[in-house]
DNA sequence: GAGTGGTCTAGACCACGAG
DNA sequence: TCGTGGTCTAGACCACTCA
């Protein structure tokens, strides 16, 4: 038996669907829908829940619920991108980047394959579409990699970044994994989404010939927005033969 | 201000993470420690919902809350495999395969760039561990591929990749697309997952270098054990290349 | 201040699991 | 049958936004 949190979510679901309410418009007060449905306004907001889920309609308190205009979707993708074509992740129309030193602890040094207290240097990445804040991306590379000097001159992400080719050795392999979590509190409130929707996590490593780690990056992407494309040759694989 | 439900989640998890509350052990029913942290029961039980979507804990109706014994992440292995080192995500213990004959419509149509109504093999894999559902896959290869003949001789869809190598034109490329969703309500049912917790969704289109699509998969992960790894060379990308 | 959503209460009743 | 979680009610009170 349906419950009715999903009755009416299915009911609100084609309302918006059919564009008996418009993207960007208000829905009616929640209480209004409650008494409307004949529900209690938890019932109600329940259903509201699922449809914030699922990325249909933004909750702003004190103004009410509406529905989401069709969001550009944000496309991250996968393997490796010369210096020009940019991952599309931070290849947003803003981006907003702090630059610090911090040195390199727990999960961090891990990653990055460096010992504890290592000298790093982060790039935290904010991109946006027009005042929404699109996706978050740690970036983190060894100092040697990013010089005081060039950072200075460029203290961008890029800037570090196009210096990747001219590495010796040279870039070999990208991995990243893929995962679902909820946000931080703090990646919640800095991404302006729910703690209750799931965030799209990816972990890059970039390693050279050598097998030297010459970049960490940690991407945070909401999840109702957010996809990652990877494409791969098809190649034999020796190692998983090997297995 | 941390709300109550935070409050409690807090502390809920701290218990579990120091060992007062062991890994399979229950919880003390909702009632008992809604008394005991002096609340209702829903704002206990949201506290608890907390828990549940980081994968805490496992609701049992009519048992009891359960912490959750840490299980084995499931790991999709994104990017080509030789049918030697079969893809994690269906290289389970314990896999159940349903081979059907249906017809293209919609958007598998389109994955496949087959028309409508091309008849297709579809292979719904469902892997455990244990009693426990894992994964669930829906594997969508051309009939012409997967021959009623060779069915019959072996009805799985081992059987049918490894008559892949074989392919002329031969394989080409793996393009993978990973995102974000709740599960649908057959998909949360099967998987024994709540309808709340997000999925990992990958849609996997395998093609020749003819760019015939010669396989679309759908894979459905539990998103509190589920991450998805992809290893790519590093390669100039040729637009840039030819500049 | 008026209207909105956010959180919480103190119950009720139903559905499931095990003895 | 009993104890469990699942759903729902009909409010209360607080926090935020905007005029």
């Amino acid at each position: 038996m349906p419950s009715r949190r999903d009755t009416i979510a299915d009911d609100l679901r084609d309302r918006i669907a059919t564009g008996r309410i418009k993207p960007g418009e208000r829905l009616p007060a929640e209480a209004h829908l409650a008494s409307e449905y004949r529900v209690s306004t938890p019932t109600l907001r329940n259903a509201l829940a699922v449809l914030q889920a699922e990325g249909l309609i933004e909750k702003v308190h004190g103004k009410g619920n509406f529905v989401r205009r069709p969001l550009r979707r944000i496309r991250y993708v996968g393997g490796c991108r010369t210096p020009d074509g940019q991952n599309a992740a931070h290849a947003a129309p803003s981006v907003t980047v702090h630059t610090t030193r911090i040195q390199a602890r727990g999960h961090l040094a891990t990653l990055l394959k460096v010992p504890t207290n290592s000298p790093l240097t982060e790039f935290l990445c904010l991109s946006h579409e027009g005042k929404r804040p699109h996706s978050l991306a740690r970036i983190y590379v060894p100092c040697d990699l990013a010089p005081a000097a060039a950072l200075r001159e460029s203290p961008s992400y890029e800037g570090t970044m196009t210096r990747f080719p001219e590495l010796h050795p040279p870039l070999a392999e990208v991995r990243e994994k893929v995962s679902v979590r909820l946000p931080t509190p703090d990646e919640a409130s800095v991404l302006r989404i729910s703690s209750a929707l799931a965030v799209l996590a990816i972990t890059r490593q970039m390693a050279d010939t050598g097998g030297r780690v010459v970049e960490a990056a940690l991407f945070v992407l909401p999840g109702d927005r957010a996809d990652a494309v990877f494409t791969t040759p098809y190649v034999i694989d020796e190692r998983a033969a090997e297995e």
